[in-house]
DNA sequence: GTCTATATTACGATAGAC
DNA sequence: GTCTATCGTAATATAGAC
């Protein structure tokens, strides 16, 4: 029964989601347990019982976020349309471009950086996205849909590159138009390399 | 005497560069007073005496950064070479790519996003930068050095977005592969729109 | 200008009652 | 499982001697 999702959460599921909030807005370094504490309405006593401490309980937090970005970029990346249009996608995907990436932004951490546990879900939701997108656009490639010139790799990182890059100007200047046209910009240099079916 | 850039910095630069370099590494949240009087080897008196407290030193410290790295861009910027050129060399500028973006940073900081005096140099480096590449993109076809049809402000936006997302994702992976990759896979999109010199 | 107390609050974790 | 002490350390700032 614990461990079935009722219409309430548990007390576990509700330290872990304030958590994932709470590093998405404020970082690891700038959240404390206290403030998990109160938003998840529980006592020292319940994060202690539940997970060994603040980085036990940011790992859960940090593997979910991370687990769930995958699955929704993933549903954008297997639709349908040229490799162009996926990734096309990916780059227009509807987000709260202010709030800045959940995952990417791990990385400006220092004590998430430091630690590979912590670590590794970031890097590998890095990865797998550059993987990922690389292996759209050499399909496109194939189906010549896409120019065979370009380095699948390298436009992969250059694209998923942007996005988080988009965020930064977004947030630095408080609006998110910075980041829209950094997304068009790319889109334009990319759609000039897309086979045109006239 | 106190103001001449003699062969000792005075207790009060020696403040400054600690704090840049404390900024840079751990951000304003992960930054304690503490460790910047350790580093630079100074009193709590003395910090208190010269600034009226932490955010006041970190005022001075981002703002030193960011026309630092105005200055170093704007040189590249200003050089010699098309415009496609110009940009190249803003993308290929030689950096600490795991370090990241001493001002990009700062984006993730809640605490300095959340201050309009301690944000505004952040805002104003990434308003100027975006603003400079597009002057020269714009510069570079009306000399037709660049392909017309490009939007200089959104082509802008993504060039800068590239170089900070490519620190993101340098650092999940640990490499500054990544970086590498995204770089070149921006130049040579960008480059295919380059007026052909042959 | 710089130093050493000192103060206050927060952080992160533990203990033990219920 | 959850709660309320309680603990030791660090963060940020002030006071006052030198």
């Amino acid at each position: 029964m614990s461990t079935a999702n009722g219409p309430s959460a548990g007390t576990s599921e509700r330290l872990i989601e304030s958590t994932r909030e709470l590093l998405w807005e404020r970082g690891y370094v700038g959240t404390s347990p206290k403030a998990i504490l109160q938003r998840a309405n529980a006592g020292q006593g319940s994060m202690y019982h539940h997970f060994t401490g603040k980085p036990d309980l940011a790992l859960a937090a940090i593997r979910r976020t991370a687990e769930e970005m995958r699955a929704e970029v993933a549903r954008l990346l297997d639709g349908p349309g040229t490799a162009p249009d996926r990734v096309g996608a990916y780059l227009r995907r509807e987000r709260d471009v202010l709030k800045g990436c959940p995952v990417g932004r791990l990385t400006q951490d220092p004590d998430v950086m430091a630690d590979p546990v912590l670590r590794a879900p970031v890097d590998e939701t890095f990865d797998w996205l550059r993987g990922r997108i690389a292996e759209v656009l050499a399909e496109g490639q194939e189906r010549g849909e896409l120019d065979a010139a370009l380095d699948p790799a390298a436009t992969a990182a250059t694209v998923v590159a942007v996005v988080q890059g988009g965020y930064v100007l977004a947030r630095a200047a408080g609006t998110p138009d910075a980041f829209d046209q950094a997304v068009t910009g790319a889109l334009t240099l990319l759609t000039a390399h897309a086979t045109r079916s006239r």
